[in-house]
RNA sequence: GGCGCGUUGGUCAAGCGGUUAAGACACCGCCCUUUCACGGCGGUAACACGAGUUCGAUUCUCGUACGCGUCACCA
């Protein structure tokens, strides 16, 4: 037998005197919407508690390995605020934070575990295949499971190969305790005998997770509730250790619709497509949280947060147990109240970008346009259609310049038009001031409402039935001369529809 | 199939034995208005089903149905 202790001098945790969370992603290249959520539930907590946040990579599946897909989940973190406090990057007194950088420790713990009993050698072959496993449902018994110390040690020495499988016990229960959905018991023969370290020497995920979670001091395990059913095993682990058991927080999935989960391959978007769609970081954050989670007492009718608000008021309790739709239609209503939350500057820096794919010249200011935007854009990608007719105004039909509800029509329109010509070629300082007295002016002069004489100007210099912003901005964006120009083409137009 | 979990309007959800069952998105209507938006006001719409406990169940218990998860040398 080998020596008992050794596992006591390389005990290496690390000293627990307050909360500690750990975001624990596989590098797959892309942070989709139900990982995100679960990280901002695992940083939230760490810091609703002024506790740490760490980063861990979960890299032992080799042939699931993304090149660059580290580099996607920093990324992503830093982009939304999630700063951690211990991670491969940065550091941290448990150090190493990739797992296949901590290889050394799995094997001897699982060893360990074999000295004690539960765990064993497995010399089996590999299931033939995973649909044949899978589809019979028989849980066989192991013949390793019983086999002798010599014999194990026989083909040890005579080098097969070999898996460590967790030995659970065959009668009595387990009960664990989850913070969202309470104490679940269940009988210790539904459990299998999983895999801990794997043919090529690493550890299974459900192992190094323990051991890690453990060494690294980890206080509150967040993650997916398709973690709930082998919950048990990893306490039948925590117990073989004699360690402490954290507490479990296992969050519903985030759904694409009633039975789908969300999923890249189904085409939902990761976190990074809408961004690309014209969502803010900022707005997705905000939603994201929302989904699966809701606050409660003086905050619960409130629905925007900041950061640092989220930090204040997140509560485990308000962690929901069922899964949660994503609602596109919700977030692009939590993308307008940010874009209209935003200060002008900084929309029309977002929001610059967009408008020049439309809106190429530069006589047009960018600022300008981004100012009647911002009311009424929900997402950044929604501009560019909206302002095309800047740039060049679009081939119409005299039929726009009809409007019961301006009572404007064609004979009128004309008239208007070409009075209004008349009074803007006279207009001296071109802005909005000016430009709205011209027009009210006239409407008073003529005894007609205000609409009368705005629609067909309107019409005229836009081109288009819906615009953002009022004949007043258009006129003002596109100045006096070019203005004019599209009155002349309207009234064109207008002449030739008579 | 075994085991586990879940189920309040179309969606997100509050509720934690007694409520006219909140609120938000979406939808519809009205108002505001130089179009569209924004904003304001109002409206339609829900406790899966069946027993039991109780003076009283959306709330507690059991069962049924439906759904999801899991039963990998994936995470």
């Amino acid at each position: 037998m080998a020596d008992m202790n050794w596992i006591n001098e390389m005990e290496s945790r690390i000293p627990v005197d307050g909360v500690r969370t750990r975001f624990a992603p596989s590098p797959t290249g892309y942070m989709h919407v139900g990982n995100l959520r679960t990280a901002l539930y695992t940083y939230l907590i760490a810091r609703h508690y002024d506790g740490k946040f760490i980063l861990r990579i979960e890299d032992t599946d080799q042939g699931r390995l993304v090149e660059g897909a580290v580099d996607v989940i920093y990324k992503t973190m830093r982009e939304c605020g999630l700063s951690h406090d211990e991670g491969p990057d940065v550091g941290g007194p448990v150090a190493p934070y990739v797992q296949t950088e901590r290889k050394g420790f799995y094997i001897k713990y699982a060893q360990w575990l074999v000295e004690r009993g539960h765990a064993y050698y497995c010399f089996c072959e590999k299931a033939e295949s995973e649909e044949e496993e899978a589809a019979s449902f028989q849980r066989v018994a192991d013949p390793c499971r019983d086999m002798s110390a010599d014999e194990v040690q026989a083909k040890l020495d005579a080098g097969l190969p070999y898996v460590i499988r967790q030995r659970i016990p065959e009668d009595g229960t387990v009960t664990f305790h989850d913070e969202i959905f309470g104490d679940i018991t269940v009988e210790t023969k539904t459990l299998d005998d999983q895999v801990l370290i794997k043919r090529d020497g690493l550890p299974t995920s459900n192992f190094a997770n323990v051991i890690d979670d453990h060494m690294m001091g980890i206080t509150h395990v967040v993650r997916g509730s398709e973690y709930l059913s082998s919950a048990p095993k990893y306490n039948l682990l925590y117990e073989g250790f004699g360690w402490d058991i954290p507490k479990y927080v296992h969050c519903s999935p985030v759904m694409r619709d009633a039975h789908n989960k969300m999923s890249k391959r189904k085409g939902d978007p990761s976190y990074e497509d809408l961004i690309a769609q014209g969502y803010l970081t900022d707005a997705v954050v905000n939603y994201v949280t929302l989904l699966g989670w809701s606050p409660r007492g003086e905050y619960a009718e409130q629905e925007i947060f900041t950061m640092d608000e989220l930090i204040k008021v997140f509560d485990i309790q308000g962690i929901s147990k069922s899964p949660a739709i994503f609602d596109i239609e919700k977030l692009r209503y939590f993308n307008s109240a940010y874009i209209r939350a935003m200060e002008p500057a900084a929309f029309a820096k977002v929001a610059e970008p967009f408008i020049r794919q439309a809106v190429k010249n530069e006589a047009y200011d960018a600022a300008g346009i981004a100012g009647i935007l911002q009311q009424r854009c929900e997402v950044l990608t929604d501009i560019p259609e909206k302002v095309d007719f800047f740039d060049a105004l679009p081939e119409y039909s005299s039929e726009l310049y009809i409007h019961k509800k301006s009572k404007t029509d064609i004979p009128g329109s004309l008239d208007m038009l070409k009075k209004m010509v008349a009074v803007f070629e006279a207009t001296e300082n071109w802005n909005d001031e000016s430009i709205l007295a011209a027009m009210t002016g006239m409407a008073e002069a003529e005894g007609v409402k205000n609409a009368k004489v705005m629609w067909p100007v309107r019409i005229a210099i836009a081109g288009k039935a819906v615009t953002p912003g009022g004949a007043v901005e258009i006129a003002r964006i596109l100045g006096k001369e070019e203005s004019l120009r599209r009155m002349a083409k309207g009234i064109e137009l207008l002449e030739k529809a008579l």
